[in-house]
DNA sequence: TTCCATTTGTCTGATATCGAACAGTTTTTT
DNA sequence: AAAAAACTGTTCGATATCAGACAAATGGAA
């Protein structure tokens, strides 16, 4: 990000605790706080009218919550909340971002930018879900929690996982024995650890890796 | 769209006729044109390493192609083409249309919101694949198609479904049969006629409408 | 009209995943 | 230390959908 662009955001910026579950966009509520997280997991959920619950996306350090707001719409259909804990966020007014925005039209593309990103995250979900095995469908999104935390280690439990692939929970831990069973991780009580990602990336095949060449085709060589 | 912005498109925008099976933007290509369509259903589709097709969307008189393009981005992974002819589209060239959107932030903004009922549709989607039936998803395939033509006939074979929908084509036969046995719909050679749009409303469930829902609150009121 | 390509109807077995249950294990709470 | 809660391992029948084949119907081309 550009040092005009920093300092104009700057003096609104707080830097906070996320907690893992904490709630960062309520659905269908006007959004008043964006958080751009400075680690860990988010997760943008849809429920439907049995409350069930698919998600949408992820994003780390890479994003920030309710994009949408710089498209138009001060809510959106769906929940945002942190799924692996991170240490802190840098947190913004929704009408302040909107203010710097508006002023400043390279950081309104740097935005932009990440919500294309973002776009073509969900397309490879549209993807994914309708063609990939559930094997597949995991590999893809423990790379994709991988990229985004430090370290090989990732906390999460089997009934959070399966809600996230859209899979039963014991679709999932039969899954993750079989990937075990490659040596790409190993799997505990609450964490998996991600011991080869080659041969991770291999069961992903080609639904994992679009939205990341897009990522450093047109946010990485900026900075951010 | 405001007087203003009309007329600081106005003088590079052409009509142009577009024929079934047009492609609009190939994949992974820079794109040079960007169109409008007045009518007819544009879809952009993934292809995956075994050439399998998935449409990741559709848009038709509420959308233009190559969205990214205000998003930082000239080229992207998806084909995009026309389904269902049009009779004509606006078309505009990229250089152009970045620069009128550089001017003029009011145009901008109306392009951004309808990216975001895009997103929605995704995120739909994304769900859809993930939970719902084939009958389910046909449902909610077939209205979106029908709030983007005029009259109540989408020319269409079963194999064309099949893959928008991501299902074998037998399967769609079968679905299609059902959908008729509810009286919701008529289907002959190439063609589904919709009989009972609300029957059909009710068969795809909430997997139908937020996009929808999204478009009327956030475009609509400032006309198109 | 006749032919040929396209589209649709209809089967078949195979299989991935569901949906649900229950026991065993680990962690947290009391 | 005991009890409760949370998580994981495992099983099993049910079922939606796949994947593929082939015949019948349709419509345009020769």
């Amino acid at each position: 990000m550009s040092d005009e662009n920093r300092t104009l955001l700057l003096p609104d910026i707080k830097r906070v605790e996320l907690e893992r579950r904490m709630i960062l966009v309520e659905a269908n509520t006007p959004v008043t706080t964006i958080y751009f997280p400075e680690g860990g997991i988010a997760s943008i959920v849809a429920t439907n009218q049995n409350g069930e619950q698919t998600e949408v996306g992820i994003f780390g350090r890479e994003g920030f919550s309710a994009a949408s707001l710089l498209l138009g719409s001060e809510q959106m259909p769906h929940q945002t909340f942190m799924q692996i804990d991170a240490p802190t966020a840098l947190s913004i007014g929704a009408r302040q971002l909107r203010r710097a925005a508006q002023k400043s039209r390279t950081l309104l593309d740097l935005l932009l930018r990440y919500i294309n990103t973002f776009m073509i995250q969900m397309a490879c979900s549209v993807v994914s879900n309708a063609h990939n095995s559930i094997e597949t469908r995991l590999a893809r999104w423990l790379l994709m929690c991988h990229d985004r935390t430090d370290g090989d280690d990732i906390h999460l439990t089997h009934e959070f996982m399966a809600m996230m692939i859209a899979a039963q929970r014991s679709g999932v831990t039969l899954t993750l024995h079989i990937l075990e069973g490659y040596g790409a991780i190993k799997a505990s009580r609450g964490k998996i650890t991600i011991t080869d990602r080659l041969r991770l990336e291999k069961t992903a095949g080609d639904s994992y890796g679009e939205p990341e060449k897009m990522y450093r085709q047109t946010i990485a060589p900026f900075g951010k």
